[in-house]
DNA sequence: CTCAAAATATAGCCCAAGCTATATTTATTA
DNA sequence: TAATAAATATAGCTTGGGCTATATTTTGAG
């Protein structure tokens, strides 16, 4: 039993919650490159690279605080916790993934790259694993 | 020249432009749904098969309403109006084609039905060509 | 070392999208 | 046809995610 399959209900109720993690994804998958890039994340960059105004950078990263991804003191730079690190990593290896499933199938490059902005959000890891399959495949 | 790689910062803003619209046009498409199946769509249809309460499904009817795509009389049913009959077809056959794809590409039937629920509002007509053509292949 | 500039924080606003509780209207049935 | 049940609307709350304006802190010149 256990095994219904999902109603629509369902089906929706989860994709409005893989959105409200969308935006934390991003965060803290770009906190990980500026750190990378630059050796430091300031809100400052963050706003910027994200196209958002200053106070909106420091309000999500609060929020990445809240939910133990990040760390940071007062008029200092932004630096991710183990968990956040690790989700990082996780999210872009499965960015780099959509791109590439999506120029596989036809998709041309800078539309593959705009659209897997918001279609990784919702690539669940049995929907991963496929892509990574389908391109190993020859 | 007009033609600059889109910087970080567009992508991440045009995801979150497509996103302000995923949920009306879930909206239409089961509007459409349910009027095709049952004659009628009723707020309290809406809100059963969306997961959501009754008076959320009334707030957003109102937003559809704002924007042009539905119609309502107090204590009526919800009807749609040319332009989100319209949007419901589009966006009823890009969620189609985008489980096709990737049942297509080996994403089992359960994940594909679930994953395209949120992948579908981030396709562009770029990327759907690409399925379509990719889908007509062999 | 001081002071101006840059970065960050804070205050206060908006709107979307969710909720519960309750009032109102419509539909049904005894 | 009244009374009850069901559907819908309304009020009022929360949170997320955006903004501008402004206060505060840190940094870097001179
Ligand atoms: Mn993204
Ligand atoms: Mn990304
Ligand atoms: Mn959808
Ligand atoms: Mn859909």
């Amino acid at each position: 039993m256990t095994d219904a399959p999902p109603s629509d209900a369902d089906r929706f109720a989860r994709a409005r919650r893989k959105q409200s993690v969308a935006l934390l994804e991003d965060y803290v998958e770009l906190i990980g490159d500026l750190i990378a890039e630059t050796g430091e994340a300031r809100v400052a960059d963050i706003a910027d690279r994200m196209g958002v105004a200053q106070p909106t950078a420091t309000k999500t990263v609060a929020r990445l605080k809240r939910e133990g991804l990040a760390t940071s003191r007062p008029y200092r730079g932004v630096f991710l916790t183990e968990a956040g690190a690790a989700l990082a990593d996780r999210v872009r290896a499965r960015h780099r993934t959509v791109v590439a499933l999506l120029i596989a199938v036809g998709v041309p490059q800078e539309a593959a790259e705009l659209d897997a902005e918001g279609i990784e959000h919702h690539v669940s890891d049995r929907s991963l694993a496929a892509f990574e399959a389908f391109l190993k495949r020859d």
